[in-house]
DNA sequence: AGCCTTACTTACTTTTTAGTAACAATCGTG
DNA sequence: CACGATTGTTACTAAAAAGTAAGTAAGGCT
């Protein structure tokens, strides 16, 4: 199964879709951008605290990134101990109500998925045997 | 940095964006369900070509979750060679407009970030230098 | 008898992503 | 003069995701 050679895309290799992915796909990105959002203005360990199980490590390399897109903002002031503020820049907050549209749906159908899960899991079961 | 004790949860652990994350954060799931909004009804050989570059294993179990999960519909036809066809279902239906929501913003600032990528090298380059 | 087709499955390897823990920088305080 | 506070960085490790390649099934065709 091997890239086409056309000049065309085949629906997908390079989609922006995968794009939207590639960016947004990992595992704190979006939740920055969403606590973002609700709190505003945040310092570095406040967000930390208010995302509750991120290292250090990855809120750096996730802000790092957000920042480096032009999502938020970065504002350091020099104080001992340093001191450094994120606020989502204009961009960012334009994919807020994406974001949002994705999990209001979420929200909406995580039930109805969960017993579609359990019922898949027991057909299997049921012809396995 | 742990999570925090409280019963509430500090505005991220266990919250709907992160199971829509662990749900749609893969590489294909989004990728799948868009193009059978497009085409309609697939079989898997066709979707395969259409995505390009998929491998049969991930595309099988890519099909395999969505179907687990209510998204999609799977047909099999008892003829050989086998043939199988897959399609939206109403659930799955009811998440095109979300998915398309989130890539419509990332067509329309696509642009704005790799610029602004490109920016933030620079800024960093010359204040290493 | 051997090859073709399609839709998988399986075992194995590679790549990517994330976690852990220690260290740096800097000034005020006890 | 060690310690704490905050925002990082770095090296190393672990885990998850994805890729590769070979095998399976079952009947039709030559």
């Amino acid at each position: 199964m091997k890239e086409n050679s056309s000049g065309k895309f085949s629906a997908a290799v390079n989609c922006p879709i995968r794009q939207v992915l590639d960016r947004f796909g990992d595992k704190w990105s979006i939740l920055v951008v969403e606590l973002l959002s609700g709190k505003g203005r945040l310092r570095f360990s406040e967000i930390g605290q208010h995302i509750g199980d991120i290292s250090q490590k990855m809120l750096t390399v996730t802000l790092r990134s957000l920042e480096s897109d032009g999502l938020i903002s970065r504002e350091i002031f020099p104080e001992i101990p340093p001191r450094v503020e994120y606020e989502l820049t204009a961009l960012g907050k334009s994919l807020v109500p994406h974001i949002e549209s994705l999990t209001g749906w979420g929200v909406e159908h995580l039930d109805a998925i969960l017993q579609n899960r359990k019922a898949y899991e027991l057909r299997q079961k049921k012809t396995t045997y």
